[in-house]
DNA sequence: TCAAAAGTTCAATGGATTTTGAACCAAAGG
DNA sequence: CCTTTGGTTCAAAATCCATTGAACTTTTGA
């Protein structure tokens, strides 16, 4: 079972830190980009690599921002609206409108062939 | 003159990264405590030495969250309240409604005597 | 039972951030 | 003038973060 914070657990801080990054921005606006579908981490691979996405998808689950659910061999990423609206009203729907005009990263630039 | 980014230049990564820090927020609420009236750099003194204000008070400006103004000897601090509220509405309320509540850092009990 | 698929973990690296104290500067007042 | 007040700047030290590639785990389907 994947460690997840209840929604009191979740920190301002904490969530602002790790949505200051150019590469966790691009999955938050991805997810929202698909209406809040679950995506497999495998959706995300233009913004990197296999383990350096594993490793962003850590901080924003251990900051509360995205659930990650095991399903097959695959896990299911989602953001966490309901949780964030609830502890931060406004917060993330003001975040979002600007995520998902962002230009993506260098990164999926690049290796978009 | 100090350098402060224009509206249009003010970018969300680079404000969110400048937020998820403890004693930046804890500037913040403290600016919103007092209902955004413009306040000296040695109002915040309980956060942190001298020079290290001055470096966070840097970030701040660069960021386009704070303007800073040379008033005599001292330095007038305040919010960018209504260039955020433009160009990301929503955003700095419910930052603010958070920050305002936050336990500040370490620093301001071990110092207050 | 085996191999492929999908992710994780680890150690190493390089880069960025924060903090500190000492030296410095500039405006205002006596 | 000269000193105080209020802040800045600098270099050094200490952390912390992001990225990589290789090795590993787990689930599933043939």
């Amino acid at each position: 079972m994947l460690q997840h914070p209840t929604v009191d657990q979740i920190s301002l801080p904490h969530v602002l830190a790790v949505l200051g990054d150019q590469t966790r921005l691009a999955i938050l606006g991805d997810l929202a980009r698909r209406g809040d579908e679950p995506l497999a981490c495998a959706e995300f691979k233009l913004l990197g690599s296999k383990s350096n996405l594993s490793y962003h998808f850590a901080k924003l689950r251990e900051a509360g921002v995205i659930r990650v659910e095991p399903c097959g061999t695959k896990r299911l990423i989602s953001l966490r609206r309901d949780d964030l609206n609830a502890r931060f009203p406004g917060l993330l729907d003001s975040i979002l409108a600007t995520a998902i005009t962002l230009p993506p990263p260098e990164k999926r630039i690049e290796q978009a062939v």
